[in-house]
DNA sequence: ACAAATAATGAATCAATATTCATTATTGAA
DNA sequence: TTCAATAATGAATATTGATTCATTATTTGT
């Protein structure tokens, strides 16, 4: 059957080389030029047309990296995220300290970053796009929530925290970092010093709110 | 002058008599429909023509009253966002009880109201839409920060709680309240007891935030 | 009741970009 | 080097729903 009369379709070019290479290249600089567009101009201002000029591709050349839009500014965000949520995971997992240690630390490592990385956090917190985007969103809110939960838990178990909704708690503890570093951030850019005392001041915060009241 | 011989022009027609009520009661019921469909669709599935079917009006008609969808919908977000804050005032305005009472109180009021308006609460807090009315969200967040600021320096002048940013810790508190009241609301109706529920862990959590650690 | 004026209507238009796809450039095997 | 196949391009198209505005219905003052 290699003989077959139907050789024609049968040549055929190897999927790829160096050019696995280059694309993988343009897809890394079509996700940076995202991110870039995102910290400077916001959700709002980023066209598909200018991610694709900063990255130096065709406008049509996004849409062979990425099904949409949306797919893109999900993948941005997502990896954002994640890599936060990575950082506040391993706070959180470090051994030898006490529950309440270790959540002081996640939330003012979280929002040092967060008051540095500037306007990327406000759109990745607050700022809205597309209903996928902000599905992305809610889902790596839901992430921070649920490891502020488990370290809550681990607090009850500890005998450091009284008894408690840690679900609930958990959830309680983002929002109030994350709107702590949100409202910094409609002011101006701050310092490192500024940077550390928000992230003091809403550290000892969230430790407070998980003592029992007398 | 009065027999000038361009009178033509000056017949004119007075503004209004009853005409006037009949336009007034129609801006009502835009504003009812609007804010019907913003707890039933969302914003997401917030239409002019779906708000101008249900007012009982004509799609044109709607841009007599509004200049925009924009303008409508920051409009009814105000509204709800006023009435709000107008509770949370109140509350943290009676006399004769701590500081901190008050605090306790205004927050499991906020959270148990929003809980109970369902969807409509989640569209408010959370779901994004125009960036015109994303400002109104924003200057309504900043209301209650500013609102629960002023609780804080209270309390801290009463003794009630130590020296702390009460700019930054009112941000945080209404934070944390909000998100407590959209993490429940990503599951399910609550019956009027797990409101309450909810409401008093959120609001033990916001005065215990404000105490000093060991 | 009539005419001038205003109000309401809703189908047609517009705008803003995301997405497509015919065309051109590159690539890889013979 | 040549050719078939794949990749990249970006101008043209598609979409979606807000907004307009010519037309029709109501009002008001005489």
């Amino acid at each position: 059957m290699s003989s077959n009369d139907e050789v024609r379709e049968q040549k055929a070019t190897r999927p790829s080389p160096r050019v696995l290479a280059r694309q993988l290249d343009a897809r890394k600089r079509i996700l940076e030029a995202a991110r870039g567009v995102i910290g400077d101009l916001g959700f709002a201002g980023a066209q598909v047309a200018t991610v694709a000029d900063i990255a130096g591709v065709a406008t049509g050349t996004i849409y062979r990296h990425f099904t949409s839009k949306a797919e893109l500014f999900s993948e941005v965000l997502r990896a954002v995220c994640e890599r936060e949520l990575d950082v506040v995971r391993a706070i959180a997992a470090e051994e030898g300290r006490t529950a309440a240690e270790r959540l002081h630390d996640a939330v003012f490592t979280f929002v040092a970053r967060a008051l540095q990385s500037g306007d990327l956090a406000y759109a990745v917190i607050v700022e809205p796009m597309d209903s996928e985007v902000d599905h992305v969103r809610l889902a790596a809110r839901r992430g921070l929530a649920d490891a502020f939960a488990a370290l809550i838990r681990e607090g009850i178990s500890a005998g450091e925290y009284p008894e408690q909704n840690a679900e609930l708690r958990g959830a309680a503890v983002v929002g109030a970092f994350l709107e702590g570093v949100v409202h910094p951030l409609e002011q101006s850019l701050l310092t490192l010093a500024e940077r550390e005392e928000v992230g003091e001041e809403i550290a000892q915060f969230c430790v407070a709110a998980l003592t029992k009241r007398a």
